[in-house]
DNA sequence: ATTATCTATAGATCTATAGATAATGC
DNA sequence: ATTATCTATAGATCTATAGATAATGC
């Protein structure tokens, strides 16, 4: 049953957009092709005729995702205006809840470092465009802004993974709060 | 084959050290019952006479790691002595490259949110220990410990896992570097 | 004629359990 | 008699491939 070029390339896109929600939610290795695939209502075959093999699909839904989450960034780091603003919202209870729709850096994580070639050149990716956002966002005024800027990744993506894995929701909000004012501070970045 | 009591607390223990290892370099999913028992020169079969679920070993495997690690950041980490020491070895290039001997937070992270009960159990408990240990070494002066405890550990965390997950060695060591920096400056903590 | 998708299946691997084994510990 | 371990196996799930199907696109 052969579908339309304009029906397979919305397959394609609805698998990547599913791909990309699921995999930040259970991680690669908890993301099944049979699950990836279902949940844009097609069978594992069409992954195979679509992307080649889990692994690519994996690395193109990592970029799906950082481009997405790039969008949205964007609309919190204007250059020169600092990152505090952003920082609230990347450390919201909000995305700590969602993180299917949130930063995929933070979602996956150590996966990343055992993964092969083309999923571990789109983690990288993204976390230069992401670091290039906050370095263009940090006052003018800042000493190596490159350096600040991934320091601050760094403590946001920490602040997340760290408030998404505690079961103290105490603890959590204390997590979330402390990166929040850490990055908010004045004279330090 | 049944063994004496004193050989089969020592298999136990070896079970513990080899998985609280294979762990941290493979992940949760990422290590079978077969390979965690295995390395420690057993069937799988010990593994559920021993610990009655993968679930339960993992806990204890987590709980493990977190003792050993204690062990060696109280060496650098002396009440109100400062932080800068210790991030420069947590930030290190030989903790990154070596996280079977390294830090569980930073070695499982994200995976640690969608575990169940015993296993969220533990890694609470090492971030609570870790920020305990930060805190105290804060020096006296500096207002609201705790919360500052807490953004160097989401910095710590963050920049480890960063640096590990980037196939750019430089990007690796800048980043790296960025975080000992960050919590080396004087006056923010 | 080409090809996106489905179905069926291969072959591995996963967690867990049941029963046999054999040596300890009473 | 108890029990730590092993072996065998169940039953699920995993990634991937081969071949059939059926509609598109030439």
């Amino acid at each position: 049953m052969r579908v339309s070029k304009a029906q397979a390339a919305e397959n394609r896109a609805r698998i990547l957009a599913e791909a990309s929600r699921i995999i930040r939610e259970t991680g690669i290795a908890g993301a099944g092709v049979d699950a990836l695939t279902r949940a844009a209502g097609l069978t594992h075959g069409s992954l195979y005729s679509q992307f080649g093999s889990k692994e690519r699909l994996v690395a193109e839904a990592l970029e799906t995702a950082s481009a997405a989450s790039g969008l949205k960034q964007e609309r919190d780091l204007v250059p020169g205006g600092g990152i505090g603003r952003f920082a609230a919202r990347y450390l919201s209870p909000d995305h700590r809840d969602r993180p299917g729709q949130g930063c995929a850096l933070a979602a996956i994580g150590p996966e990343a470092a055992r993964q092969g070639e083309p999923v571990r050149a789109a983690y990288t990716g993204g976390v230069r465009r992401m670091a290039a956002r906050l370095t263009a966002a940090l006052p003018e005024g800042t000493l190596d802004r490159e350096q600040a800027a991934l320091a601050a990744l760094a403590t946001l993506v920490g602040a997340l993974i760290l408030a998404r894995a505690v079961d103290d929701p105490a603890l959590s909000d204390c997590i979330l709060a402390a990166g929040v004012d850490h990055l908010s501070a004045p004279g330090q970045e």
